[in-house]
DNA sequence: GTCTATACCTCGATAGAC
DNA sequence: GTCTATCGAGGTATAGAC
């Protein structure tokens, strides 16, 4: 029985590509957790990687530098939140995507990190040359997009009135999911986002659904 | 013709005390400006100290230390918000106090750097040890009251309706004051925080402002 | 892939002269 | 009231051994 050419070295890379996988995994993770209480600019690398089980240099050699693991840090937060919220399919439109946002948020009240990770980088990140800046700007863009593209399909089906102010609303429901997220990281156990953003969403569908429908 | 006791102590103490507030005030400016863009923990003394015209122990002079510096930016804005809200007369209650709230925001799109200052060292400070934490809790608590009475009191003369849930429309309201200031932090040419505040404001006086009145 | 050692920087704060 | 000088701590990143 013969092996195909460069078989063994390919296990061997592969072997230790894992091994050096999970040490990189873990170290996102500590990532985040640091940066979600710190943020950012207060964590040092070292503390990420003493909380890795590495040395500093240790970390490095997986990242590069400060900036490559925030980036890495910020890649899966953004992968794991449009797969709960996209799935395989495709997203959702009309109400359904305001509902998806509620259901969002239940999930990460579950997850403080994941609230206090993107409340403090995101403010951070307002700096012009904060290394998130382009992230925030785009995690923005996008969100409004999908936002505005939800409403356009519920005026479409008549799920939503004509007339509706678009753009203040997609920036106005952004801007509740933020503000409760801000004010939940400071005080968790004073309030339920996921209660507070209901009765939001139910004043939308009051002022703009379709009475019809 | 004679002076009372003390006099020439006390008009020379006034005088260098004088010129002392001024190199204060001047700190407490240059410190909002550079908050304002950089948060609080980036930002150095020696920055404030070189914007001031001062060297870094000429600083430390009129603050013991970098926390005194912020306090006094954070005494600051807090004296001018509420000096603008509340002026000389009681706070609004009613429907009227979301109208000084528009009113509020109004004003301080034309001082960018009070937002900016008020987005990063809000979230900053929601570290539990951050020197602005205590003065974030405090902020936060006495907007949700007066914000509750405001409402309680238009229930009580029947401008508001009594279902409604009052501390929820407490809690979204910051929330969308709070979002709209980051979003626009981030771009502040790309919206109007009053136009889209107004939205909302709108939207939650048809759904539990009282039709008869 | 992980370590130790180290270069180099920035920061907050203090000491002491003027 | 303001300055220069300096200390000590803590940060990022690199060099090089194993």
């Amino acid at each position: 029985m013969s092996y195909p050419p460069g078989y063994r070295i390919e296990r061997e890379r592969n072997r230790t590509e894992k091994a050096g996988d999970i040490a990189r995994a873990k170290a996102i993770q500590a990532a985040i957790e640091l940066f979600s209480t710190s943020g950012y600019n207060k964590s040092s690398i070292a503390e990420v990687a003493l909380r890795t089980g590495l040395s500093q240099s240790g970390l490095l050699h997986h990242f590069p530098n400060k900036t490559a693991l925030l980036t890495a840090v910020l890649e899966q937060r953004e992968k794991e939140d449009s797969e709960f919220l996209f799935g395989e399919g495709a997203a959702p439109l009309g109400w359904a995507a305001f509902d998806s946002l509620l259901a969002l948020v239940a999930r990460n009240s579950t997850r403080p990190e994941w609230i206090g990770l993107f409340v403090r980088i995101s403010a951070e990140a307002t700096e012009a040359n904060h290394p998130a800046n382009q992230w925030m700007l785009d995690h923005y863009r996008s969100t409004r997009q999908w936002l505005t593209q939800a409403i356009e399909d519920g005026k479409r089906t008549g799920e939503i009135l004509p007339d509706v102010p678009v753009d203040a609303i997609v920036r106005n429901t952004i801007a509740v999911l933020d503000g409760l997220q801000q004010q939940w990281v400071a005080e968790p156990d004073s309030m339920s986002m996921v209660a507070e953003l209901r009765v939001y969403l139910d004043q939308l569908r009051s002022a703009w659904g379709n009475p019809q429908q």
